[in-house]
DNA sequence: CGATAAAGTGAGTCAAAGCTCGGCTTCTAC
DNA sequence: GTAGAAGCCGAGCTTTGACTCACTTTATCG
């Protein structure tokens, strides 16, 4: 039987609501009092609600926290996908630029949650906050490498792509994050994009 | 007048001694139980000394766990400065590979307090793990453009410097904290530093 | 030695936070 | 209405962990 891994199973409309008002209040907790300050009994308060309501529709405080980030993540990772069906009809450079571009904006919507589980949360494991859109990514700069370079051995195109991947996200987390100052955030965006292509597509003047 | 900061003050010898040896002991807890794991009196216990003794040493959990950030993040460094001085007098390309591999090295000797503190750690209360280290790369780099690029406006410069320094500082800590399978260490320095030198200095083919 | 200060001890205090549980309120169905 | 279930409450149990303090041990020095 392995039983009720989750506690909810909301039959009626309030419990729906009353998840979403608790998620609700989590990420203003987060945004306020940062990760330490997120207890459950804060986050309950701030919406309205009593502890022991929180733990009918959550195990665990984990369980809070996980489904915060999941939605997060699957906020972006729409709009990425989104962003690259609309790529694959645009020159190389034009759609990794626009790909990067959905993504920064994307992680903008979500700052305020994704910076306090960046730099506050025990991420644990290596766990990243937005492992499905890594994922994806991954997936479709293995089938642009195929495509723009396709004489490359696995071997050397799987380190290009790993190399771009940690290159992409890393950029677009500090341009959203945490932009530099004195920089157009265009420009950046314009020479990770340049450096992404030229990362990952063998560079025919030298080696 | 702004008394003591720091309550440590030794002047025997075995004070001294002490705090190494709870140093040392917090660096294997953080190993073993993880950042989660590190309690006081579990690290003062590891270090077969009284919980009264750390605190007498250290004002603060955070200070311990600060001096212990600031031991790695030194020793990292002095690594760091070494090579950098000996990359001068190499070719761009040579002598970057050369800091990108020394700076793996000594990530990698410092491989679990980094991980755990990296990836489990609440960066929000302390900042980076190795600020010093980004200082100090980021001062070399903006010389190593000012040679190399002498023509970039200073705008342009400091976003490329900005990239290049996510660029290398990721690809190092993945490199070091989770090498990825079949794929060797030297390609991915190399290709790192390509990726560097192709960033910081604008490529003549295009734009 | 004997005295004074430095070093070291560890049981215990205190606050915070995760989580439970017995009972109350609101809804649905007849 | 009213019974029974689903939803909800919140005081408080329990654990954990940072930190203290009255005390003992060890070193230094005349």
């Amino acid at each position: 039987m392995t039983a009720q891994k989750s506690r909810k199973t909301p039959q009626q409309r309030r419990s729906r609501d009353m998840i979403d008002r608790l998620l609700v209040a989590a990420a203003q907790v987060l945004e306020e009092r940062g990760y330490a300050g997120l207890s459950t009994n804060r986050v309950a308060e701030r919406a309205g609600v009593s502890v022991g309501s929180l733990y009918r529709y959550f195990v665990d405080k984990n369980e809070l926290i996980e489904e915060l980030r999941a939605r997060s993540s699957a906020d972006v990772l729409g709009d990425l996908t989104q962003a690259l069906t609309a790529a694959v009809a645009m020159p190389a450079r034009d759609g990794v630029r626009h790909v990067l571009a959905v993504l920064v904006r994307a992680l903008k919507r979500h700052r305020a949650v994704t910076a306090a589980m960046i730099d506050e949360a025990p991420l644990g494991a290596h766990g990243n906050i937005l492992p499905e859109v890594e994922r994806q990514l991954a997936q479709v700069t293995r089938i642009f490498v195929a495509v723009h370079a396709p004489d490359l051995e696995p071997a050397e195109a799987e380190a290009r792509i790993h190399l771009a991947m940690g290159v992409a996200l890393n950029a677009c987390l500090r341009i959203a994050l945490q932009p530099p100052p004195g920089v157009t955030e265009e420009r950046l965006i314009d020479l990770t994009a340049d450096l992404m292509v030229l990362g990952l597509v063998p560079h025919p003047s030298r080696n």
